[in-house]
RNA sequence: GCUCCGGUCGUCUAGCCCGGACAAGGAUAUCGGCCUUUCGAGCCGACGACCCGGGUUCAAAUCCCGGCCGGAGCACCA
């Protein structure tokens, strides 16, 4: 109760800007499908989200898949995925956002024709013959190239030639007239339409590709046409989008639409996590992370591997807002969120090392009088419990790093936590001898004992632990055969881990503390 | 280089628009205590910040100017 409060009492987002002038507020997600989300774009999905929620508004997902060249969609991540695009929406729902519209750009290209039609005719726009050197130079100096002051006739004509391909690539893209003296040149009669050669750079898509467009929309001609069509009435982005917005305001102008309310924030890092897309990519080709979700990067399904909660992802972006400054969240912030949610239900179970050469260290009990452990499943919740660990000899596993951390010696006593509180006799090539001096828990804390945790020899359970970079190897008690894959427990004294496979040894992902 | 935008405890954040009850609040981390058959969780306490320099004002974290530092953009990418 205490600990569901906590998480619920994260403070909500501060009010959007000028709701009152909307009849409901709609907020849209618009990733590129190049790639699964990460934690950076949480943030836009998240907010984007949680106003539209918060004003009991309409939320848009819309795949912008408008470069089959350069930013070549991928369809596909995973082999059993049946819709294009699903690994986008897997994450999405993964992340327990849902949507109330869904849109693909590539499937809108004859939509955005219309309006490229429709902005030559409100002499917004012209296309442009210039070379890319050309237009640059002019552009540059402030000047306006001789296509600029062509007749709207001229212009559709010409704006045909680019649809029906009568323009190879860099011939001929239609522009948006800005301002020529803009203080920022890439401001100045930004580009809306490229020519981009079907045969050569087929859409991924093979339902557009047949279609064998040769004029594709820019980021900024596309989303302005989709914003306002879709009745966006806020758009969260990040702050990388400044010039975009400033650009689109033109096209706005032009159509002579209204303009949505901009918001820009800063870039979400996560201290030591690796988000950059092209480093991704990079490092798996080079061998250095293994997929998509190595417990290294900062992709979703990485840390969902790892055993983060979606509702720790949520909170946290949630408590960072909405700041155009630049922000480095740091790994403990998400841990501490996490914790929140999974330190609650995570049981407890046992796992210990084995040395770095693979060898496990070994106790035997003189004097061992039970023949089973018994350790609670969760100790704020009595009520849930306790386990019986069965064990058929006074033979344990010990943890390597306890036995090489000097807690195991000759003539020092020790408490192995639900079982009994031994004195170690001798420490001989991984074999430790000891003899049980009761099982009382009140003696053991009296004296100080140092508590740690044990795997019977009979009945334990080989367990790898991938963690980021390495793997620790070691044994875990018999109880862990009864969870399933996507469990979190806690191994006591360890921290928490989430099963990612259940064969003959356990394999667990490394969370946190 | 040019154009924008930012700088509050180690980290994240509230406050800044509309100066005063802010000798700056919360979270997390750290340290100490209590509790506990985990070095977990919980509870209590401690530590800890307004980038710097000027100006305006009775009064500045809040307004103005300069500096420094950081970020973003400067594509026929999104």
């Amino acid at each position: 109760m205490e600990k569901v409060s906590k998480a619920e009492a994260k403070k909500g987002l501060p009010p959007l800007p000028n709701v009152e002038r909307y009849e409901r507020v709609v907020t849209r997600f618009a990733p590129n499908p190049d790639g699964p989300l990460h934690l950076g774009s949480a943030r836009p999905v998240i907010l984007s989200h949680e106003y539209a929620r918060m004003y009991d508004g309409k939320f848009i997902l819309r795949f912008e898949d408008t470069d089959p060249k350069i930013k070549r969609p991928i369809l596909h991540l995973d082999p059993d995925e049946s819709s294009e695009y699903d690994y986008i929406r897997r994450d999405l729902e993964w992340l327990g956002v849902s949507w109330d519209e869904e849109y693909i750009q590539s499937d809108r290209i004859e939509i955005y024709y219309e309006y490229a039609r429709r902005l030559i005719e409100r002499e917004g726009g012209y296309v442009c013959l210039c070379s890319r050197e050309r237009f640059k130079a002019l552009r540059d100096s402030g000047r306006a190239c001789p296509h600029r002051s062509h007749s709207v006739e001229e212009n559709l004509r010409l704006w045909d030639k680019m649809l029906s391909g009568g323009f190879k690539e860099g011939e001929a893209v239609l522009r948006v007239k800005t301002d020529l003296s803009h203080p920022d040149p890439s401001v100045r009669d930004w580009v809306a339409f490229r020519i981009v050669d079907p045969n050569k750079s087929p859409h991924p898509r093979p339902s557009v590709a047949e279609k064998k467009f040769w004029a594709w929309p820019t980021y900024n001609f596309a989303v302005t046409i989709d914003d306002h069509l879709m009745g966006i009435t806020h758009i969260l982005r990040a702050k990388e989008h400044l010039t975009n917005t400033v650009k689109q305001k033109f096209l706005y102008r032009h159509m002579g639409w209204d303009t949505p309310e901009f918001i820009h924030f800063g870039r979400m890092k996560l201290e030591g996590m690796v988000l950059s897309k092209s480093k991704i990519v990079k490092g798996i080709r080079e061998g250095r992370f293994r997929s998509w979700d190595d417990p290294m990067l900062g992709t979703l399904r990485a840390l969902r591997r790892r055993g983060i909660r979606p509702e720790a992802i949520r909170d946290l972006i949630i408590d960072v807002g909405v700041k155009p400054s630049e922000v480095t969240v740091s790994w403990e912030n998400l841990v501490a969120a996490n914790k929140r949610y999974i330190e609650p239900v995570a049981e407890r179970y046992m796992f210990v090392r084995v040395s770095k050469g693979g060898k496990p260290f070994k106790v035997m009990i003189d004097g061992l009088g039970k023949s089973y452990g018994q350790l609670p499943r969760h100790p704020s919740y009595p009520e849930r419990g306790v386990r019986r660990i069965p064990c058929g000899s006074p033979e344990f596993y010990i943890d390597a790093g306890d036995v090489e951390g000097g807690l195991v010696k000759p003539g020092l006593e020790l408490r192995l936590i639900g079982l009994t509180n031994i004195e170690v006799a001798s420490v001989k090539n991984h074999l430790v001898k000891a003899r049980s001096i009761g099982d009382d828990p009140e003696y053991a804390k009296r004296r100080g004992l140092p508590i740690v945790q044990w795997v019977p020899v009979s009945g334990a359970v080989p367990v790898r632990i991938v963690k980021p970079g390495v793997v620790e190897s070691g044994f875990g008690d018999p109880g862990l055969r009864s969870l399933k894959v996507d469990d979190i427990v806690q191994f006591i004294r360890y921290g928490f881990v989430r099963l990612d496979e259940a064969g003959e040894e356990l394999i667990f992902y490394y969370a946190h503390e």
